[in-house]
DNA sequence: TCTAGGTTCTATAGATCTATAGAATTCAGG
DNA sequence: CCTGAATTCTATAGATCTATAGAACCTAGA
């Protein structure tokens, strides 16, 4: 049977612990390679059961792919309003990337690697959270472009997707190493990325 | 039944011709996601007949993953054996990590995104080729240290898993824009990780 | 052309898996 | 404790999918 009061309390509160343990095993087993019976098992029901919270294992997989990145991108919406210069914003950006591996990894990862299985029409809310994060993104290096705080030889195209691909490389180190510092990978991200890799031009630091 | 004459060129030919199929279907859809028939029909034969080439969708996968690694971890061998300075190498990792992505980007990502499901003993070979790409990444990054190329604070584990994060990520805009210039992102991925976004210390450059 | 071996095909057993329907159970409010 | 509604369970239809067996077809060399 399907629900009537999804605003119930006790309703919302085993919705979100299905799309918790849907992350969990979608993340562990990829979207394909999951059954609706792994994630109903986990969730302490039997697989039929499930059914009562998603219409369909593609509808799991979209809400699993929304509380990923919800919170991220609200994060971003933050920094981006924010007056902070270009350095501070930076090491924010990298540590909302960095600190979701952490909270929220099981969910980023399913969006990250599975979310491209949804068929158009569902895809249409989380490319528009996704566009809307590159787009401040970008804005924010051109921002700091134009304050003289980056080189103007950089596109901000590209850097976007530099940034992007390295705190998603580092996600894997926090996700694998449950004792990684989030905070000294997010400092030391943001150093490379302001500074390279050369010898510091300061002589006699 | 089985073939018992695997050194026919035909035989030879064929097979590699099933394991750009696998790779090009792995990569579209996800192992899970993949069908034998599917591999089958973008070869040109019948389902069925696709195991005349492999003995399990599993084996197929462990062959796709060694195709998309071989070439890419060997030419990381010429550049670690050579004698360039530390820039000039990080250029040329860059170039082969994304020139990968052009020629043989289908086999490669499904080796990032799919060798996971592989089983432990499948994984053994795929796992020391990954190895000795990321010791031999990771001594460059000493060597460029020892030489004073590279600045002294600079983690080599934390840094050659960001160079390969980025690389991935830019992976992305390679396999989905089929006009990307690899060589000139390569530049621009160089000279970010070599100088940062700052701007050049060198005044009036 | 004939033949033997190599390659592909057809057909299918057996094991999934998704989604649904209706019965059974649990829970909250009176 | 009773009752109606909310939640979960059982059972199953129907649609996959992998892997195998043996028949059919093709091709190269004598």
């Amino acid at each position: 049977m399907k629900p009537e009061n999804t605003d119930s309390p006790r309703y919302q509160k085993q919705k979100l612990a299905a799309i918790r343990a849907a992350a969990s095993v979608f993340s562990e087993k990829g979207y394909h390679g999951a059954s609706t019976g792994d994630i109903a098992e986990r969730l302490g029901i039997k697989q039929g059961s499930l059914y009562y919270y998603f219409d369909s294992k593609e509808e799991a997989l979209e809400e699993v792919c929304l509380y990923g990145l919800q919170q991220y991108v609200e994060n971003m919406d933050a920094i981006a309003d924010g007056n902070d210069p270009f350095e501070a914003r930076l090491f924010a950006i990298v540590s909302n990337h960095l600190g979701s591996y952490r909270t929220k990894s099981e969910a980023l990862k399913v969006h990250n690697d599975e979310r491209l299985y949804l068929p158009r029409e569902r895809r249409r809310r989380l490319k528009a959270l996704g566009s809307r994060y590159r787009q401040q993104l970008e804005a924010i290096i051109n921002d700091g472009v134009a304050a003289g705080r980056v080189r103007d030889t950089i596109d901000s195209h590209f850097m976007a997707q530099s940034i992007i691909g390295m705190c998603n490389g580092l996600g894997e180190i926090i996700v694998r190493d449950a004792d990684a510092d989030v905070f000294d990978l997010a400092r030391k991200c943001t150093d490379l990325l302001l500074q390279g890799t050369g010898p510091d031009p300061r002589q006699g630091d």
